[in-house]
DNA sequence: TATCTATTTTGATAAATATCGAATAAGGTT
DNA sequence: AACCTTATTCGATATTTATCAAAATAGATA
C-alpha cells in the first residue's frame, strides 16, 4: 500500500471537485487545447484557468507542452487512473482513517465519567457507555486470578460506592464470572458487545 | 453511457473534497459508528458531523441504521465503488465535457475579426487564428465547383481587399488547391493542421 | 409525566476557494 | 528595436463551504 493515503487522494478529490475543472479535463481527454481556447469553451478569464490548470498540473492529472507562446495542455489519462484506483477496495478506503487515533472515544467517556484520581462520578445510563466504564473496571483486575466476593468489592469501592450494581453489570455483560462467591475476568473476546 | 455525468461526478468529488468527510468514509469502512463516536474520533462537534454525513448520504454513499436513540452509520461500498467506476476510461472522462458548445472558440475568434456583415477586419498574425478566419472563408465556396481565378477574387473582395494573401494561404494550408488558373476546394479532413 | 440522551436543524461566523483586473513575463512578428 | 500575442502571477473581492452554539426533535428512562 502506498504509504499516507489520505493526502494524495484528498488532493485527488479536492481537485476534480470543481465544475470548471472537471470540464477541463473533460475536454482534454477527446484533444489538446490551449489556455485561451479553454477559456472560451468555459466562458472564463485566462487567468482562472491558468489557476484551474496549475492545480491540476500539480497532481499530474495534465501536461502542459509549449510551441511558441501557446500552451497546449493535454490529459494524462493514467494518472487520473491510477489516482482512481486507489479507492477500489474495503481496504484502501479504510487506509484513509489510518492517522486517526482509535480509542479517542472511550477516552472521552472515561474522562467524562472519572475524576481525575478515579472516582466514578455515576454509572453511565447508556448502555454504549456504560459498557466502556464497566471495561475499564474489569480491566483493574488481574486475568488469571480469582477473587473472593470481600476482596471483589473492596477493589470496586475504590471507585464508586454502588458495588452491587457494578458486579451485577460486570456478571451481565459476561466480563466477571463467578461461582460459588469466588470471581474472576473472563476473556475479552467473550464480552457481550452491547 | 448514464446521461449527465457531470452532475453526478461533480457531488461525488465535492462530496470526498474535504479531510473529514474523507476521514468519515475511511473510518465506516471499518465498522459501524454514531455520530458521537465519529465526532469524538474526528475531533468535531457533532453537528458538523451530521452536516457532513447529511452530504454523504445524499449521494448514497453512507446508510443509517436507527436503533433507539443513536444512529448507526456505515458505508456503501458497492455505491463508492460504482461512482469511483464512472470515471475509468477515456470515453468516460470526455462526457464530462458533453455540455458544452464545442465551437465557442471558433465563434469567439470569428466575432473579433469580422464585421457584423463579413468585413474582415485583418488578415490575424497567429497562425491559429487565421486558420479559422481562412476556414470561414473557404466554406463559402462549394465543395464540388470549379472557380476561375477572377470569380475567386471576386467572392473573397467582397471580404477583404488583400485577396491575393488571403489566396495563398488557402492554398498553403491546403484547404483550396489550384490548377491553370483553375480553383477548387480540398475536402476538409486534408487541411494542413495549424 | 418529566427528564435525559443522541441527534438534527437553524442561524451566525469563520475559513477556504474562485474569479478577474492589473501587472509581469516571454515568445513572435514587423 | 518596438510591438503584439499568449500565458502567468499578484492582489483584491465575491462566493462557497465548514464550524459550532443554541434551539428543536425524538426515543429512552425513571
Amino acid at each position: 500500500m502506498s504509504s499516507a493515503a489520505l493526502p494524495t487522494l484528498l488532493a485527488f478529490f479536492k481537485a476534480l471537485a470543481h465544475e470548471s475543472r472537471l470540464k477541463i479535463v473533460g475536454l482534454l481527454a477527446s484533444r489538446e487545447l490551449s489556455g485561451q481556447e479553454l477559456a472560451a469553451l468555459l466562458a472564463l478569464k485566462e487567468p482562472t484557468v491558468s489557476h484551474h490548470l496549475a492545480m491540476l498540473r500539480e497532481l499530474g492529472l495534465v501536461r502542459q507542452r509549449l510551441d511558441g507562446n501557446t500552451h497546449w495542455w493535454s490529459l494524462d489519462l493514467e494518472a487520473l487512473v491510477a489516482l482512481n484506483r486507489r479507492l477500489a477496495t474495503r481496504d484502501d478506503v479504510a487506509a484513509l482513517a489510518g492517522g486517526i487515533e482509535p480509542d479517542a472515544w472511550d477516552r472521552r467517556v472515561l474522562e467524562n465519567f472519572l475524576t481525575p484520581d478515579g472516582q466514578l462520578k455515576e454509572i453511565p445510563a447508556s448502555r454504549k457507555k456504560r459498557w466502556i466504564v464497566l471495561r475499564f473496571l474489569t480491566l483493574k483486575f488481574e486475568a488469571d486470578r480469582r477473587y473472593p466476593e470481600a476482596e471483589l468489592n473492596e477493589i470496586l469501592k475504590r471507585h464508586h460506592w454502588d458495588c452491587a450494581t457494578l458486579r451485577r453489570e460486570m456478571i451481565g455483560y459476561r466480563m466477571m464470572a463467578r461461582d460459588h462467591g469466588i470471581y474472576w475476568r473472563l476473556p475479552e473476546t467473550g464480552w457481550q458487545s452491547a
